[in-house]
DNA sequence: AACGTTGCTTACAACGTTGTAGAAACCTGA
DNA sequence: TCAGGTTTCTACAACGTTGTAAGCAACGTT
């Protein structure tokens, strides 16, 4: 019931070869014998196999995706995103679940593919430009990430900018007692890092002291680290009035450990986030956050890639970025 | 750089056999021949060809799993589980977005693989039997509907018996004037039908008469929809007291609308909603509702699926059932 | 009439792997 | 020592596709 090309050659009474160009569109062939052929192919529901395509040419026609979790909003939406941008280039995407820890991820970036994807977007949570170095001309391009000196393509948005003007967000309110939630011990250059140096940047530029205590370490950017580090926060005895969050998710649960608390938002703390995933729009109250250009950050990535895998693989590594909008809402800035 | 079984074959003194033998685990091979190919495998840093591999053996190792959306956050979680459940079966998932209209469902129900995946694990949103009936032989599971007659394996959860329940639970405080959530004209047996005849069902266990002005129909199963179905419940006079919700993102969105309106949930109005996803254990207040086992219908689907791809084929459709859980929470009891 | 040109088609040999069948080496027990 | 088995290894032929090179018409040009 699967039929190759000899079927349909045998069929329409041609070569095999004839078949393969008429499939592939090559323009010499007689109209005659083209129609003769495509009717050949319809009729026995003809489908290239693509393994042994793939075997000839050398690729795949699939590129990986490689995101730490994919139940977290921001790499749902971004997972949404890349697949439409590959699919208007023809390629299909696999996505991967790295799950964060630096071996998976080092599994991830060096075992997926194996000849069965032409290249990886990947966005990394734990590796280092060491790890990537080993990774032999599989065509990458690298998220959210900047990993120093690293030997890949990469897509990012200014977290140092967007997260010291959502502090001076914060500060422009009014606040003073601001504190951080989501820091990690994480390499150089990750976004957690990133986003601490922008908050610190614009409690400088407001003139406040950087006061450790108010930084609340996350040990993954969940709902339940983000409720958990308020907590502690809460308990510490040193009150803020407004909580910077690094990504949308710990701010949610931020969110919960205030009501539980009974403080007001934003009267008494005001919460901000990062991201702009969706449930931030709908929550209560509404969240204020950083929205980047996930479209855009997904077109860049993939047609970068692209460029790698049809193109020169040895060109130096190019950083393009993508724009981001600060998006005050209820969280900062009450009932409107 | 990239080495074939023949280059180690040269550099172990070996036959090619031998080596496709060692790198699968044949048994009879002598310790010594097989110390040598596996080092000279380690010193070329050899890794088979997944084409070629795929190409002789009619598998390539990989299923896809076609969902509507991968940012409605209980189909990330449930790919989540899909995932982890075929990766300990050896399989790699392919996930592909639908976007739920018919045409692209069939798309993807017909086009992805064409030899490129194996299997099909397939959550349909508007695809009935008569569409399913023209993939020949494409082994497939399908979630969460009930396809009558279809051709294919099933997992599902009673959506009747779990719509009654947590329906039969908003009874039971008290509640009389109980809206729903999420009606659809889908096709008979989709989930909307089903968690509408369980409300129903409870409703008339009650003692209760079926009120239509009371079922609010969504477009989809986003927050935004259940934000305006609420809004529009609201604003018609016929105010409820409580509402079930076809899934929690309508919950929340539902939840968000009695907020603006200035609604006190449960006070006011009690909400329980479907999925337990994971934003609903830290929305404010937390949402009841009804969880069914996702790993669970993420292992059973695997199962299911690998036992058609490697056995037989035309045994009779099977349909299996994963359990659920009624769990209430602020949304219907207040706090805690 | 001989010639090159162009358009269309084909045979053949890969791509890298594994199943089959069988050869060679090695055991075992009489 | 040898028959009969078992273990270990190998040569060969696929799997379905496409690139290469070459063949064969039909055409226009000299």
């Amino acid at each position: 019931m699967r039929h190759r090309l000899k079927d349909v050659a045998e069929r329409a009474g041609v070569s095999v070869k004839t078949v393969s160009n008429v499939v592939n569109g090559y323009l010499h062939v007689r109209p005659d014998t083209r129609a003769r052929v495509e009717e050949a192919i319809a009729e026995l529901n003809y489908r290239p196999n693509l393994s042994a395509r793939n075997l000839r040419k050398g690729r795949t026609g699939v590129i990986a995706l490689a995101v730490p979790e994919l139940d977290i909003p921001y790499f749902a939406e971004l997972a949404r995103h890349v697949v439409a941008a590959a699919a208007e280039l023809g390629w299909t995407v696999l996505i991967d679940q790295t799950g964060g820890g630096p071996e998976q991820e080092r599994v991830a970036a060096a075992g997926i593919g194996d000849h069965l994807i032409d290249g990886l977007i990947f966005s990394p949570l734990a590796l280092t430009a060491d790890d990537l170095a080993g990774l032999d001309g599989m065509p990458m391009v690298l998220l959210g990430e900047r990993v120093d000196h690293g030997p890949a393509d990469h897509v990012l948005i200014d977290n140092v900018a967007a997260a010291r003007e959502i502090t001076a967000h914060l500060v422009g309110l009014g606040r003073r007692r601001i504190a951080a939630i989501g820091s990690q011990r994480t390499p150089e250059g990750a976004s957690a890092r990133l986003r601490l140096a922008g908050y610190a940047a614009a409690l400088d530029d407001a003139g406040i002291g950087y006061d450790e205590r108010l930084v609340a370490p996350a040990p993954a950017w969940h709902r339940a680290d983000g409720a958990a580090a308020m907590r502690e926060l809460l308990s510490s005895g040193s009150r803020p009035d407004a909580v910077f969050c690094f990504n949308d998710t710990l701010a949610l649960g931020a969110l919960r450990a205030l009501h539980e608390a009974g403080l007001r938002v934003p009267q008494d703390v005001a919460v901000a986030g990062f991201d702009d995933i969706e449930d931030g729009r709908f929550s209560v109250p509404t969240l204020t956050t950083i929205a980047p250009d996930k479209e855009r950050i997904a077109r860049l990535a993939v047609e970068l890639l692209a460029g790698r895998i049809t193109g020169d693989r040895t060109a130096p590594p190019r950083e393009l970025s993508a724009p981001y909008r600060l998006t005050p809402r209820e969280s900062t800035e009450g009932q409107s």
